[in-house]
DNA sequence: TTGAAAGCGCTAACAT
DNA sequence: ATGTTAGCGCTTTCAA
């Protein structure tokens, strides 16, 4: 009744239902496909919104029917390639079945986290997906008291506020260094980042320390390249101070593909033949890691099935299929590559695909 | 009144009040910094609120407020490290102001895009940043009724919808490949994606044939590495193309650094010298550019200089401190590297940091 | 500095 | 198949 005196703002489903003759509840039902509404009535609505060139208001929408169709997600920098890969598989999987994923970067920074994972909730998603098991005391209860499914990502957390799609990077790189300790390696180098920012990284390499200490052999090969997450360059000049402090060194396992990259091309402007004189490992099976000469050998933690596992345990646990918290471990796979090589072994393959989920009793 | 009956939901303001003993309104105001409220009072709320475990609801405030802080962004792929900086650059001015970027992705697709901008328009953005110049017919029809402003990047299209912060790639290329020429390059190759898919891939193509035709050389040398954006591995697999087909080729100019670094692997794997036996460029001056052996010759875009001037110019837009809308002209710069020697020239430095923003009587 | 009333644009719930 | 009523949780507006 008071309606549009014309350039009130944009048309709203009173003004379609006006200018379709019927009620604006016909009008919303006919907007979405499910609702019985005759079709020739549905035509003619369409077409009206359609000429007053009619935009749908989710926010209130959202308001009314306490559904925003919001999934929020936190990772720790967008410029990555596995989170980017993580956020396809989650984007992918819930934009099927209409859900918008609310992104947020936290720049590898747990205060920021805090601040990002107070401003998501504000906007009400059903459910969140966070990078890492590692958070501020806040950011555990914010999460802990949200009332929506929570999900932490790439890592196996020993106290999961909620669900986990993940796996131990500590026990991916001792398993590692296991293999390569077999093939006859000793003087092995861990190069990383210089701070706990990166807690995947910290966990790398507490792993290779766990393992060089298991194995009897010397641990204390530790190169610092930078504030994590460390670069290409940063990997490089990381490689140069090992180089020359201790050139005896047979095998470099980098925290990631990008930082062995930069040590290979240290190596290539050295001289260094890889892996004959230095051999050097990564991590996270980055397209780098496939097409550099030689190809490094790596581990595939597969980041596109971490986000379809977490959109496919969200489904579930928005409409009731799975009860609970659940734990799906992911199995992070080593890519032998020729930048440090391995005697063959059970090695490749995917078997991660067809793993079945585990689901302890979670908390 | 009829207020929650405990566990109906999680606590509103109207909880909070009661529990503070104000009406919802002081609450309200207590919850912004602006609002005058008495300290004493203030302090009871927030005390109240984190008792209660209160969080804000965005998605009513919006409503009523008529603000959703809703910046909406739309790339064409969220694992490309040129386009996630630009994010970055965008989100970073954004988020300083309280905006929110709403980020979804295209696929290289423009039915997606059309999906994607018609998905994130009902979400009540206040203005929306698109990637490229061209669109369907119905996505600049519903971006242009829009009522917001509306930044298209990474390119300088012909007809603007709205605003622009971009340069041309045609352009760019074009003036590469002048500065090849003029260095005695004659036998030049495109290596790219072989369909229309990516723009700024023609465009960049274009750029190549219309210099190309300028200094009188035959432009058939044309590589088509598969499905655009292009791999690491597409490059190396069209280089393989290239040197079977055309050994006789002086220089590559690839689409992308990624294109460029394939290329250059599959040099290395045959053994042939880059620059010596054939010279390589890329676009895009990503990380690889800068650390690879030999570096790659590339054209910096400046990303993320991008994503800063939009979100500079949305704000303006947005305080009424800038009117209509506005041309941003982005300079790319030629960053020559050991792939592709160049005389000594102006080249490098980093003009476009410094760049005035030309304002043509913008459409 | 604080409060009361009204309503943003939609949809749940109930009618017919 | 369609309509009526009420109200989601905030903030605008006006008043005190």
């Amino acid at each position: 009744m008071t309606r549009r005196a014309r350039g009130a703002g944009p048309p709203t489903m009173a003004d379609v239902a006006r200018a379709a003759g019927v009620s604006s509840m016909t009008v919303s039902r006919a907007l979405r496909r499910d609702a019985a509404v005759n079709e020739e009535t549905r035509a003619a609505i369409l077409d009206a919104a359609e000429r007053l060139g009619y935009v749908f208001d989710a926010t209130a929408a959202s308001l009314r029917a306490r559904r925003t169709d919001f999934i929020a997600a936190t990772i720790p920098s967008i410029n990555n390639a596995n989170f980017a890969d993580t956020v396809r598989g989650l984007t992918d999987g819930l934009a099927a079945r209409g859900y918008q994923v609310l992104l947020g970067y936290t720049n590898y920074d747990m205060a920021e986290e805090e601040r990002l994972v107070e401003q998501l909730l504000r906007r009400r998603p059903e459910a969140i997906v966070v990078t890492g098991g590692r958070h501020t005391a806040r950011t555990r209860t914010l999460l802990a008291k949200a009332g929506i499914p929570v999900v932490e990502t790439w890592d196996l957390p020993d106290e999961p506020i909620g669900s986990v799609v993940g796996f131990s990077n500590a026990d991916a790189v001792e398993a590692m260094v296991d293999r390569f300790v077999a093939a006859g390696f000793r003087r092995i180098a861990f190069l990383g980042g210089d701070a706990a920012r990166d807690t995947r990284g910290t966990d790398r390499r507490r792993g290779f320390l766990r393992a060089m200490a298991k194995h009897g052999l010397d641990a204390a090969r530790l190169i610092a390249g930078g504030t994590p997450p460390i670069s290409m360059r940063e990997g490089a000049a990381a490689m140069a101070a090992l180089l020359d402090r201790l050139p005896d060194t047979e095998l470099v396992i980098c925290v990631s593909d990008l930082a062995a990259f930069g040590a290979l091309t240290e190596c290539q402007r050295r001289g260094l033949a890889v892996p004959e004189t230095i051999a050097i490992a990564g991590f996270g099976d980055y397209d780098i890691a496939g097409i550099s000469v030689p190809t490094l050998t790596t581990i595939d933690p597969f980041p596109r099935e971490i986000g379809r596992r977490a959109a496919e345990l969200i489904l579930g646990l928005l409409d009731g299929t799975v009860t609970g918290p659940r734990i799906v471990a992911i199995m992070p796979q080593l890519r032998p590559g020729g930048s440090a090589l391995l005697p063959d072994a059970d090695g490749a393959g995917r078997a991660n695909a067809e793993t079945a989920q585990k689901s302890p009793s979670a908390p």
